[in-house]
RNA sequence: UCCUCAGUAGCUCAACGGUAGAGCAUCCGGCUGUUAACCGGAGGGUUGGGGGUUCGAAUCCCUCCUGAGGAGCCA
């Protein structure tokens, strides 16, 4: 195994072996290179729970001479154990470790974090250790398997990874507020979306992704909100409204599929009840913004055409299905200036949202963008936008405009819900939010 | 920005106008199969800051600070 510590010990070199691969060492002598998780002990026998970043074993400590160093272990102090491994029914994990070297690395101060319950104030406060929990181990574990789907999915189908800048010089969309900040003499933003450079290498590479983080300065104070989160763009020249949503379709099926496959361990760490990611079938269900409004009003809401919909709707509204659910056409008037209008109709806009099942909402924002050179000009003139930075844009439209569509993807909503957790904040290392930049 | 709620031991909480307490963590002792082990003992506090009411305030009132949830906006 490649990149893994050795170690000299009685005249032999060890390797170092993952408790995630555990099994294959049955009967022989392993080492584990790893943290105090846990310890008990119970008179001449004592139980030294370690975990190393892929897992927890159990090792027993009962040789008189190694009884010191355990004593002195303190939780998260560091190790290098060595023992054989046997399967043992009692033992967490069906295996456990007969331990007959203890090498202490560092002896941890006394740990903040305990094994008991804590409040989410001081666990963000300790977020740097609290990634050390099982449970946020199972959470970013299965987030990197969503980013890892994402981009096994889109490399499989012909699109390229182009990423696109963080600092813009222009907001993307009018309406939400950016970060500024200082670019040598200038001021600079940090981008909301890739989404308008990823229109330029879609007209140079046909099909294209990018994916990297995208801020957002609004003083959302919500569980479904970060001012820095991941977002993946997926930009497809030659393609309308519904190529979109078959792709948003096949793009999600194809993550909780993987999910499902590869992070069984991780989703019952987390009891979710997968029964509810199981139950998610092709094709998810598609309404018109129109059609749903009545839907709504029918339940009660007291949405009128052409209002946006708020959290509250988009729950009650997928809560009717149990797949994502696709809403599409919307106003134009809470669309944004690039959407293009249904031809049928100019008051409404080729867009798609999808709306995730148990109330996790919004994950998917997109459409088509519009195409035609003159009634872009108009719809950045009437959002009062800066032209001169829309130059470039602009000129996406004058050299072999196209039909084309795309969406974006929340990487942290989607992690929450596959986790079934109720807040973004789990779902990243080190969050972002209204109030916190810190650790 | 607005609305609601909460700040008491390192952590999680109790005491709700009358001497600040428990569990966990820490330290000491006990136990040969523990499963957030258990049992016994010890140390640990300007009750978020400031002001007010009262004989007396953690408790009631005002104000500020910090945090959480929600709204708007969005992925």
């Amino acid at each position: 195994m490649p990149y893994n510590v050795c170690f000299y010990y009685e005249g032999k070199n060890m390797t170092q072996t993952t408790i995630e691969k555990i099994a294959v060492s049955d009967g022989q002598e392993a080492l584990i290179c790893g943290w105090v998780y846990n310890k008990r002990s119970s008179g001449k026998i004592r139980f030294l729970l370690v975990r190393d970043g892929t897992g927890i074993i159990q090792v027993v400590i009962a040789k008189p001479e190694l009884m010191d160093a355990f004593d002195r272990l303190t939780q998260e102090s560091s190790v290098k154990v060595i023992g054989r491994i046997r399967a043992d029914a009692r033992a967490p994990g069906g295996y456990e470790m007969e331990a007959t070297s203890i090498d202490i690395v560092q002896i941890a101060d006394e740990y903040p974090i305990t094994l008991k319950e804590h409040g989410t104030a001081f666990l963000m406060e300790n977020r740097h250790l609290w990634l050390r929990s099982q449970r946020q181990w199972a959470v970013l574990r299965i987030r990197a398997e969503v980013i890892k789907a994402s981009r096994d999915f889109f490399d499989g189908n012909g699109f390229t990874l182009i990423d696109t800048p963080i600092f813009t010089p222009a907001a993307c969309e009018g309406t939400t507020t950016l970060f500024e900040t200082q670019y040598f003499d200038d001021k600079a933003y940090l981008t909301q979306s890739g989404q308008l450079y990823s229109e330029a290498t879609a007209a140079a590479f046909g099909k294209v992704y990018c994916f990297g983080p995208a801020f957002r300065a609004e003083k959302s104070k919500t569980r479904r909100h970060l001012t820095e989160f991941w977002m993946i763009e997926p930009e497809m020249a030659f393609a309308d409204l519904d190529d979109t949503m078959q792709l948003a379709e096949d793009f999600i099926h194809f993550i909780i599929q993987r999910v499902l496959e590869n992070r069984q361990r991780e989703l019952s760490v987390l009891e979710r009840d997968i029964e509810k990611l199981r139950r998610v079938k092709k094709p998810f269900p598609r309404i018109s913004y129109t059609d749903a409004v009545q839907v709504l009003q029918k339940e009660g809401s007291k949405i009128k055409w052409g209002d946006d919909f708020g959290s509250p709707e988009e729950t009650l509204l997928s809560s009717k299905y149990e797949s994502p659910v696709l809403v599409h056409r919307y106003p134009t008037a809470v669309k944004a200036f690039y959407m293009k209008p249904d031809p049928q109709d100019p008051n409404i806009a080729l867009g798609v949202d999808v709306l995730a099942p148990e109330g996790y909402g919004e994950i998917i924002g997109g459409g088509q963008r519009l195409d035609d050179h003159a009634l872009l000009l108009k719809r950045i003139e009437e959002h009062q936008l800066p032209k001169e930075s829309f130059t470039w844009y602009l000129d996406l439209r004058r050299y072999g405009s196209v039909p084309h569509s795309g969406f974006g993807m929340g990487i942290e909503r989607v992690t929450a819900w596959m986790c079934g957790i109720d807040h973004l904040r789990e779902t990243i290392a080190f969050p972002r939010t209204l109030y916190r930049i810190y650790p």
